[in-house]
DNA sequence: GTGAAAGCGCTAACAC
DNA sequence: GTGTTAGCGCTTTCAC
């Protein structure tokens, strides 16, 4: 049991509320006043204590946006993490203001500025890698407004903290696993998007070890999606055709199925190991029925979790994250560990 | 937000002390009268504020005990994930009590006898599987003090949930671990213990898998340490030099750094695959080194932190756990994702 | 600029 | 049996 409120106005010889008031740098306390509970607080390392913190601040409406890019893969994993922690937090008033815009940068930059006129007490980001949006994020520091980023980081944001996967090691451990799954060695046809800082450093660093580590095996071809508005399916299908001879595909962005169908119809996915990322319920199928050798999950709804938490006890009991940077592990998924 | 406890009283025409009373099943208050209340608190889904009734307990001193039995390699992982949960119930005045006992079942039981005479809050209990244990777990159930069983389950004892691991999955990972690693099939030599039942089952399903699944494999020796005396290192090794031919050695149980040390020391291990269970980190350094292909993780921390975090919440909040049994994943680790 | 007082929802000691 | 009262630690409104 520490020292409380009540303790330091005793020791001060005021009123607790003159405290308060000093702790949460209101006005209307003298100054010599306010630097005497200052050093007595800092003195006795006064902690507040969050149940009492948070008795009060349960009716106070809060409302949290959710904010994603369009078209994510991720989304349901991450939002099912989230949904995981309201129960901890039933008898807050919270509302979660989940908004997904479609269209780029622009867009995601224009929707945190509208969420912000209407006072929204925090928000989740998954944010578009561009300035438009790192600016928009940094108006929300100024306004006191905290965020977490979740999935992909944007570390000039102001951000309370970022939740995400640790990409380099995600890279090198797929080539590992390509090098157990192939004794033999062979050759590795990469699907990609470079538009994505993430996952040009997981590509990069599976590049880099399978250079350095695995003399057997030979990347044989890379496709970047961004390079060109063509589907995912139809990309593929003209890499795989390209390329009739490669023994493996590696998929480091997200459109698996499409991919995985593509790769399926061009007659050569029986004899190729194929490993990609994350773990929903399309991917966790293409595993089971071994369409899929292997899937590295960065724990998506543990991200959701996470991020959500984070923001929850920042808002309701003032505590902020203990580190900057939240890294899930990387779970190496096959059909005997997929389910439950 | 619900109904408070105040509502109910002002809706019976009581005072809400008197419905607290009805709450926790005190006397004081007629039958006709704890009837009423009853059906009313029924009726509106009454549910009580875990804050509000935290802020109680928060100086009520609380002892809860960790009961473990000897030389279990998993302990300091367990250990450290419980660590985990204290700092969000630092506000509470909660001591954890920590009693290795070295003996078996007749020793547990008498421990856990004696702490319930200390009268402890509650227990969180890697049980012996002994019926003696069994009782007298079943008398702090009677007792009404809540205790959680981790790792080791007993079902019939009256926890309050089981947290551990899955060993039927966990087994048959393996099994299917090996036919990867090793494609050209080859010899399996075991070494296990039969005296714990999880083992059992771990063991039993790995083999089934094997000769069901992989006919290139062949499970070529079984080693259960608790057949003789001899140490596991000695124990090992004759069992590598009774079987010069394997290819690799699965070990369900603890005492891993021996037996693989023995391994090595019979000249063999550098061509044997070797799987094994857990991580902490004697087993991280010898995946790290490559003396051990490919670990199986329970997660332990996770185990520690679950099974506290549950007892703190019945105890505290009187929440009670929404499962009974808690299991945690099978993760594969390897050099490439066994750090951080 | 400062302090008094009420309140969050539940618990517990004590009067009646 | 039942109700009163005070209290957990912090926040907030309002009067002085």
């Amino acid at each position: 049991m520490g020292v409380t409120l009540q303790d330091i106005a005793n020791m001060a010889g005021v009123h607790k509320s003159t405290v308060d008031k000093v702790i949460h740098n209101r006005p209307g306390v003298s100054d010599k006043k306010r630097a005497e509970i200052k050093a007595l607080l800092e003195k006795h390392h006064y902690q507040p204590n969050p149940l009492a913190r948070a008795m009060n601040y349960q009716k106070r409406a809060m409302t949290i946006a959710v904010v994603f890019p369009s078209n994510i893969d991720s989304a349901d994993a991450l939002i099912a993490g989230m949904q995981l922690v309201i129960p901890d937090f039933s008898n807050f008033n919270i509302r979660i203001d989940r908004r997904v815009v479609s269209g780029g940068a622009e867009e995601q930059a224009e929707l945190l500025r509208e969420l912000k006129k209407e006072k929204i007490s925090g928000a989740v980001v998954l944010p578009i890698a561009d300035e438009k949006v790192e600016l928009a994020l940094r108006e929300y520091k100024d306004a006191g407004i905290p965020f977490v980023t979740m999935n992909s980081d944007l570390k000039d944001s102001g951000r309370l903290a970022y939740v995400g996967q640790n990409m380099i090691q995600s890279g090198r451990l797929a080539a590992r696993l390509f090098d157990i799954g192939m004794p033999k060695g062979g050759t590795i046809g990469i699907v990609t998007r470079r538009d994505l800082h993430a996952l040009r450093e997981r590509e990069s660093s599976f590049t880099e070890a399978v250079n350095e580590h695995y003399p057997d095996l030979t990347i044989a071809a890379v496709t970047d999606l961004t390079k060109s508005d063509a589907s995912p399916y139809d990309q593929t299908r003209k890499m795989m055709e390209e390329h009739p001879d490669l023994d493996a595909l590696f998929i480091t962005c997200g459109d698996v199925p499409e991919i995985v169908h593509a790769a399926d119809d061009s007659r050569k996915l029986r004899s190729m190991k194929v490993i990609c990322y994350e773990n929903y319920p399309k991917i966790t199928y293409l595993v089971k029925t071994g369409k899929i050798d292997c899937t590295i999950s960065g724990n998506l709804e543990t991200q959701g979790r996470l991020a959500m938490r984070l923001l929850f006890e920042y808002l309701v009991y003032h505590k902020k994250p203990e580190k900057e940077i939240y890294y899930t592990t990387n779970e190496i998924l096959i059909r005997e560990n997929i389910g439950d």
